[in-house]
DNA sequence: ATGTCTTATATAATAAGA
């Protein structure tokens, strides 16, 4: 049976993190399909050994402003199609999406956007929940496999962050963008680590102002939703807490079947 | 409101964003 492993990580700058030894940690875990999120690098801006990484191939969507957003893939799995954008230049233009079709199942790697600097930003970023999930909805109806990962920007329950009570009127755990992640489930999505871990106290984002990484002050953010014909292909579902570099550490899954 | 970190601009120090 063929497994296929792959992360997502929230990185707060990619070069920032290659010069925190990215590539010892990267030959390590040899993951199939590495996803970025906040890059914060323009195409040419990606440090070459991850650019020219070899036996994988690189795509990336970076924001229209220097030094902001950005995401990236990192794959060994070759690509039939990809593209950059929901097709709406106002998400598209911040280099938060990348969507890429394998043979037999798509992948959505996503920055969604932080909400708390101001109530326009709040709803972009619900405006922008609501454009992926229409186009994921989309695929989903023809029958397409799903992978959906990346920094949702969003706790979905109370056992999803270490502070519930005193954040559910911060963006990142209000009512309505914890109802988006309920609706997502119930158009079909999975949380694939739910799959496999009832309990709370499982993060993938400290706040760093704070150094609540050194006491564990957590959110759960960073996600795998599978569309639900995958359900019985998801072999794991972890979240790497001991990788340092970013404010946020990588999550992953692995997979089985021949989807790629 | 605060804290820290990454990046941009510019080339020292400030600003933005998270």
């Amino acid at each position: 049976m063929i497994t296929t492993k792959i992360l997502s990580w929230n990185v707060n700058g990619i070069r920032a993190v290659h010069k925190k030894n990215f590539m010892d940690w990267f030959n390590a875990e040899k993951p199939d399909i590495l996803c970025f999120q906040e890059t914060k690098a323009q195409d040419d801006q990606i440090p070459e050994e991850i650019a020219k990484a070899v036996g994988y191939e690189l795509y990336v969507s970076s924001a229209e402003r220097k030094g902001y957003s950005g995401v990236a893939v990192l794959t060994n799995k070759k690509v039939k199609q990809f593209k950059k954008g929901f097709g709406i230049e106002k998400f598209d233009s911040e280099g938060r999406i990348l969507e890429l079709e394998f043979d037999n199942v798509t992948l959505f790697n996503i920055y969604f956007p932080n909400g708390k600097q101001s109530k326009e930003r709040l709803q972009y970023k619900m405006d922008f929940y609501d454009a992926f999930l229409e186009r994921a909805n989309n695929l989903k109806d023809q029958g397409i496999k799903l992978i959906v990962c990346g920094d949702v920007n969003t706790a979905h329950k109370e056992i999803d962050l270490a502070h519930p009570k005193e954040n559910e009127k911060r963006s990142g755990f209000l009512p309505e963008e914890r109802a988006w992640i309920d609706k997502l489930l119930s158009h079909g999505f999975v949380d694939t680590f739910r799959m496999f871990v009832e309990g709370g106290g499982h993060y993938s984002w400290w706040d760093m102002r704070t150094r609540a990484r050194n006491r564990d002050i957590g959110w759960r953010i960073d996600y795998f939703y599978i569309s639900e014909n995958l359900k019985n292909e998801i072999k794991s579902a972890f979240i790497l807490k001991e990788v340092l570099g970013s404010d946020h550490c990588p999550v992953g899954i692995e997979i089985n079947g021949e989807l790629f």
